[in-house]
RNA sequence: GGCGAAGUAGCUCAGACGGUAGAGCAGGCGGCUCAUAUCCGCCGAGUCGGGGGUUCAAGUCCCUCCUUCGCCA
């Protein structure tokens, strides 16, 4: 990224799908966004950070009829859960859009009718196979089975007229911008994808949507029977939030460094729709596209349409909003995928964070408070030996090292490059003895101590980007100034001596680090799994260690069977008391809706009601035994609190009771109708 | 099937321009005691997926095969 070294930085996430909940997903991306607006803020850029929520659609339309609310009540709601976690992981995003504002829908209208206008859209015949769940059309020889190809569901073939973006003619002029600008698509693996996709002949884009099948969108400016298809309404919003046609200098202004932080599940749409989008509209293209990877938990990707979640918040509550930004920033190479473990993060917040970093502030800060009078010591001549030169050219040298690294975005780098420095100021004490040296030589002891705590003070300066409330709170304990504002005001000698040394209690405390045992059927229950646990502890704690089966994961199919099941029914499972019973969530849900899952004979995909707000998704092994349209309306008995799984790529939400024998499954219904989600004991 | 990426120590991964394999964790040994049983030092013969080729020299370039993953609207 050569070309940011200067001028404005503009870098921008997705806009999140309002009716999905937050995931690490959505908490990864943009804090990254965020560490990197932090970062080329010090680097004296001017900068400017937008996210946002994504709000039109067939599916807010759906969810907020479920709902019995109008569909801009739905997302006035739902945008906060975006809006509101933000803060909460110390984002500092400069602006937040909403594509139901007014100042976007009027972008939108007006760029639509721009290409109208110069004849950049048409109006034609559209005939396929539509797909409601992910809102996407299919050619007839896409479909699988006759279901849709991504996610098994039922599709409705559609014949109807819709207008068209003439993207087709963009292809050339795309493929020539892409050779010609290297590292407009990042990493260069995503670069290679786009290239290979458009080898073929582009189409051109079906950008309309009759209002008749949706109202839920931004109207035509030119036909007011039909709404914006979503994605060239939402990828407009980075264009909106920077001022077009309305502010013209601001837009140039920004444009000129714009930076779109995307998923590389939307490469595609970023890379080829938006792109064209904007050549049509004869506005610059974006400086990067930066796809990066996703967090596997669980070995799970981690997506929108199966809302398998770990909760951030949950996460940050638990060991602290600057470990999980740590962890993330430290852990995921940009542009790679990455697992997601609780063990994993708690090997970094203990040895990184605990152990290297916030060891060395105690040891620093309880040795100055308890021999030098509380206060940061004067420099003097330093430690009286060679060591200090070597310290201090490793320092000074430091953010130079670093404003590199995440300029090529390798943040993970940048990260280890300031924790060589800590690491390398734990050798320093060791080094030079001070606790020893007081005794004999005050001052060269003091000197030491000095050179000791501004090392830690560059490196609280560098990781402040990643960690800004710790990195905040320890330079102010250490008596350092607040963190600077630039890189250039960090200055070796700028510590004050004298200022209070006030560091209490240790800044990262330890954690244990779970270890999981083997479920063994004759002892206690294994202790509760932590989220996205149950992969690393199959890994580990497969019987006699073998970790071949345990990773091939045999799966409960989302069904649970009593009677004789396989296996030696002698061996009566042991006692459990009335606690471990009542441990059980077990319910009674009715199934609104069932359907086979694709390349499967045995498993249906079930909506259930469980009582809840939303029906839960439950993958269960009963086709055999059950036709799907049987199923419809009827009740079953549930394990509701069963931890979700993901079977067959689809997630399982509950698992549905059934006994069997030699003829096959029986599911276990109560005998008279009961409210959804009745409790069963 | 087409295109692309990856396969390096028990684990997680680094290894621009080709020159006799590195880090962290785990494990072993030792040291210090200011500190959160923390910190510091020492200990790594791993067919760098298999095979072939280019070269004085190849994880590092070329070919091929195997495995895994991604993209193909």
């Amino acid at each position: 990224m050569s070309d940011t070294h200067s001028g404005v930085f503009y870098i921008t996430t997705p806009i999140y799908y309002v009716n999905d909940r937050p995931h690490i997903g959505h908490g990864y991306c943009t804090i990254l966004a965020d560490v990197l607006a932090r970062f080329h803020r010090l680097f004296g850029q001017e900068t400017y950070f937008l996210t946002g929520t994504d709000e039109h659609g067939q599916k807010v339309q759906e969810a907020a009829v479920k709902r019995g609310m109008s569909s801009q009540a739905h997302v006035d709601d739902m945008h906060r859960h975006f809006r509101d976690l933000w803060p909460t992981l110390h984002v500092s995003n400069d602006d937040f859009i909403r594509t139901t504002e007014p100042r976007h829908v009027r972008v939108v209208q007006h760029a639509l009718q721009l290409l109208w206008d110069r004849g950049l859209i048409y109006r034609g015949e559209y005939e396929g196979f539509y797909s409601p769940r992910v809102e996407k059309f299919f050619a007839a020889d896409e479909l699988v089975d006759g279901k849709c190809p991504e996610t098994g569901g039922e599709v409705h073939q559609i014949k109807e007229s819709n207008y068209f973006f003439r993207m087709s003619q963009y292809r050339d002029a795309l493929v020539a911008h892409i050779h010609a600008h290297p590292d407009f698509i990042r990493p260069e693996s995503r670069r290679n994808e786009v290239l290979g996709f458009l080898k073929q002949p582009l189409q051109d884009l079906c950008i309309s949507r009759p209002k008749a099948r949706l109202e839920w969108g931004i109207p035509l400016p030119f036909d007011p029977d039909y709404v914006t298809y979503v994605w060239f309404d939402a990828l407009l919003n980075y264009c909106t939030a920077a001022g077009l046609y309305l502010d013209d200098e601001r837009f140039a202004h920004l444009w000129c460094g714009v930076h779109h932080l995307i998923g590389k599940d939307i490469l595609t749409t970023h890379s080829v729709y938006w792109t064209t989008m904007l050549m049509a509209l004869e506005l610059p293209l974006p400086r990067h596209i930066i796809a990066h990877g996703w967090w596997l938990v669980d070995r799970t990707k981690m997506s929108k349409s199966l809302g398998n979640v770990v909760d951030p918040l949950a996460m940050k509550d638990k060991y602290g909003v600057d470990s999980l930004r740590y962890f993330l920033m430290r852990e995921m190479v940009v542009g790679l995928d990455a697992d997601f473990t609780e063990e994993a993060f708690l090997k970094r917040h203990n040895f990184d964070l605990a152990n290297d970093l916030g060891n060395l502030a105690n040891r620093l800060a309880k040795f100055v408070q308890r021999s030098m009078g509380g206060v940061v010591p004067a420099p003097g001549e330093g430690s009286g030996t060679p060591h200090d030169d070597d310290l201090r050219a490793m320092a000074t040298g430091l953010p130079a090292r670093v404003r590199e690294l995440v300029e090529d975005l390798r943040i993970e780098a940048a990260v280890e490059a300031v924790m060589n420095l800590v690491r390398r100021i734990n050798r320093y004490v060791a080094e030079t003895e001070p606790f020893k040296v007081i005794k004999t030589d005050p001052a060269h002891a003091a000197g030491a101590v000095y050179h000791a705590l501004e090392g830690l003070r560059f490196a609280l300066n560098l990781l402040a980007p990643i960690m800004p409330g710790k990195c905040s709170e320890l330079l102010a304990a250490i008596g350092a100034p607040p963190p600077v504002t630039s890189l250039d005001a960090l200055r070796w000698g700028d510590l004050p001596a004298g200022a209070a040394v006030t560091l209490q209690d240790a800044p990262f405390p330890r954690h244990e680090v779970p270890t999981f045992q083997a479920a063994d059927p004759g002892a206690a229950p294994a202790p509760a799994r932590k989220p996205g646990k149950a992969g690393a502890a199959a890994r580990e704690a497969g019987p006699s260690g073998a970790p071949g089966p345990a990773d091939a994961t045999p799966a409960p199919m989302g069904v649970a069977q009593a009677g004789v099941a396989s296996g030696d029914p002698s061996a009566a499972p042991a006692k459990v008391t009335y606690d471990h019973f009542a441990a059980l969530d077990l319910r009674v849900g009715t199934v609104l809706a069932a359907e086979a899952v694709a390349k499967s004979d045995k498993l249906l995909r079930l909506d259930v009601d469980l009582g809840e707000a939303r029906p839960r998704q439950v993958v269960a092994g009963i086709a055999k035994a059950y036709a799907p349209a049987d199923l419809v309306g009827r009740q079953f008995l549930f394990v509701a609190n069963l931890e979700p799984r993901k079977v067959f790529g689809l997630l399982s939400e509950a698992m549905v009771l059934a006994g069997h024998d030699d003829d096959g499954l029986a599911a276990f219904s109560p005998l008279r109708p009961l409210p959804a989600g009745a409790k069963a004991s």
